[in-house]
RNA sequence: GCCCGCUUAGCUCAGCGGUUAGAGCAUCUGGCUGUUAACCAGAGGGUCGCAGGUUCGAAUCCUGCAGCGGGCGCCA
């Protein structure tokens, strides 16, 4: 730190949320920031600092006999940083609580106003898209990154408590975990080499669409474990839930069966959102007013009831019995569509429903199956707004079954040697399911495109 | 991948066959006893996404392309 400026010792360097906090009025500080909008009158200027450390800004009154106001006005423009030092002063008849009377500043970096994108107005998301490096300097991205930093810590406290080992799957994988979508494939050949053999690992490499193939080995000896970490879709989806690189949650636990883990995964999800509730009022405050009006209700809807769970036939009894004409036909046998999740989620429950025991024939190989021999023991958690945000289900633990499952779908038992192995050797009933951030940072932001809920996106056609 | 919509000033948008294309905000200039998305007055700023076509005349109608957004599918 360079020596305070005339100002005495020790001087306080304070973030503004800190201010917020406990202002030290009449105490002399110093504070760095960024402008979000300057006000010039005759004799005075107000600018508004931000730092990042609060989504309020702090109120800096520059008086011109002071301060020159032909430097202010040819300095200080929305997104110019500077350090500013002076006194603290109470404001009980404004607006604002306080605001820091100026003695002076030292101006780190000017934002040009005749080119910074950014005015002291709200710009559409689409824009700011555009400019997603500068996203961060708004009040919208600093809550949803915020809340999104919170949402983590929330979720590895959640299972860290519980007693989960965190566990590192790969990012590289040698092959797909079936079903889950197009792969990136990773290669250092050149585009007309065709021998993958003499490719950098010897073989084909992609990366992962999700690490539940090794999360289930790694808890065959930790007992429960959770990845969370980033995935890979090359599914070219041009939807505002989609992303090509996005960040997925999946706890597997041995010897839980699917009631377990329906009890787990809503325990788990209204943990997290009261969580959210608790710490980010402001930031859920902030973009309830810009963005979702019913926010702040719809987070409250959730954790007043448990989720309704409802059986798959259940499910498609309730959508005969509807009356309503869906767009896509329903009988047993056929895929939840959107339409038909929104009815149930929206209309029919009016809030989260989970619906369990699929047909075997429209879910993952490695899903166990029922006794009825028609279903397989999964789950998917169905959240209004946003439809799917969890998919689960009690993984098949029977060697034979699960050689046989494969088999019936031709796969490539070589490749899933070391996952066929868990079942041969010491084999326990497990469940696990996977949750994808973006999905449920768009419940709990109001935020509609997940696009806007990564720092920076990757999706079909776009780096942002 | 299929379907729909949008693209006009830095931003948000109006204009939808007929003079030199408009507004608000932003920017710049001037004013204003402390402002709160400050306010008041003035100024600058546009190959109306790109390429063709129809027409006496196209931002406006048609075709193709591109970008963006949305719905559906696939999924998390």
């Amino acid at each position: 730190m360079q020596p305070a400026r005339g100002l005495p010792s020790p001087t306080l360097y304070l973030g503004i949320a800190e201010l917020f906090q406990s202002p030290p009025i009449g105490e002399k500080l110093i504070i760095r920031g960024w402008i979000r909008t300057r006000r010039t009158t005759r004799q005075v200027s107000f600018v508004e600092l931000y730092d990042g450390s609060t989504l309020r800004s702090l109120q800096v009154v520059m008086a011109h006999e002071q301060i020159p106001v032909e430097r202010i006005e040819s300095e200080l423009h929305t997104g110019s940083s500077l350090e500013v030092w002076g006194t603290l002063q109470a404001t009980p008849n404004r607006p604002q609580p306080f605001e820091l009377v100026a003695e002076g500043y030292q101006l780190y970096g000017q934002a040009d106003p005749e080119v910074y994108p950014l005015q002291k107005k709200a710009h559409s998301l689409e824009f700011l898209r555009e400019i997603a490096h500068l996203r961060p300097r708004t009040r919208t991205f600093q809550a949803v990154f915020r809340i999104r930093s919170g949402v983590s810590f929330a979720i590895h406290q959640y299972f860290q408590e519980q007693g989960f080992v965190y566990v590192h799957t790969p990012i590289l994988t040698p092959s797909d975990c079936e079903g889950a979508g197009q792969l990136f494939r990773v290669t250092t050949l050149s585009p007309q080499e065709t021998d993958f053999t003499k490719d950098f690992f010897g073989r084909t490499a992609y990366l992962t669409v999700s690490g539940q193939l090794e999360g289930e080995q790694l808890a065959m000896g930790l007992g429960k474990i959770y990845t969370f970490g980033p995935t890979f879709r090359a599914e070219p989806s041009h939807t505002p839930r989609h992303l090509a690189e996005f960040w997925m949650i999946e706890p597997e636990m041995a010897f839980y069966d699917l009631t377990m883990t329906m009890d787990l995964a809503e325990d788990f999800l209204r943990s997290i959102i009261r969580h959210t509730q608790a710490h980010f009022s402001e930031e859920l405050q902030f973009l309830a007013e810009r963005y979702e009006p019913q926010l702040l209700t719809q987070i409250e809807n959730v954790l007043k009831e448990s989720f309704l769970r409802l059986s798959y036939t259940e499910a498609i009894e309730l959508l005969e019995k509807s009356g309503r004409r869906f767009e896509y036909p329903v009988y047993w046998g056929a895929d939840l569509q959107a339409e038909h999740e929104r009815y149930l989620v929206e209309e029919y429950a009016r809030r989260p429903i989970i619906v369990y025991n699929y047909p075997k024939a429209i879910k993952a190989f490695y899903m166990r199956q029922n006794e009825d021999g028609k279903t397989v023991a999964s789950f998917d958690v169905l959240f209004p707004r946003i439809g799917e945000v969890i998919g689960g289900s009690q993984r098949e633990e029977r060697y034979e079954v699960l050689l046989n499952r494969m088999e019936e779908r031709r796969m490539d038992l070589f490749a899933y040697k070391g996952y066929l192995d868990t079942r041969r050797f010491g084999t326990v009933p497990h469940s696990g399911f996977g949750l994808g951030l973006e999905r449920l940072l768009l419940f709990l932001t109001g935020m509609s495109n997940v696009r806007d809920v990564i720092p920076f996106f990757r999706a079909a056609g776009q780096m942002g």
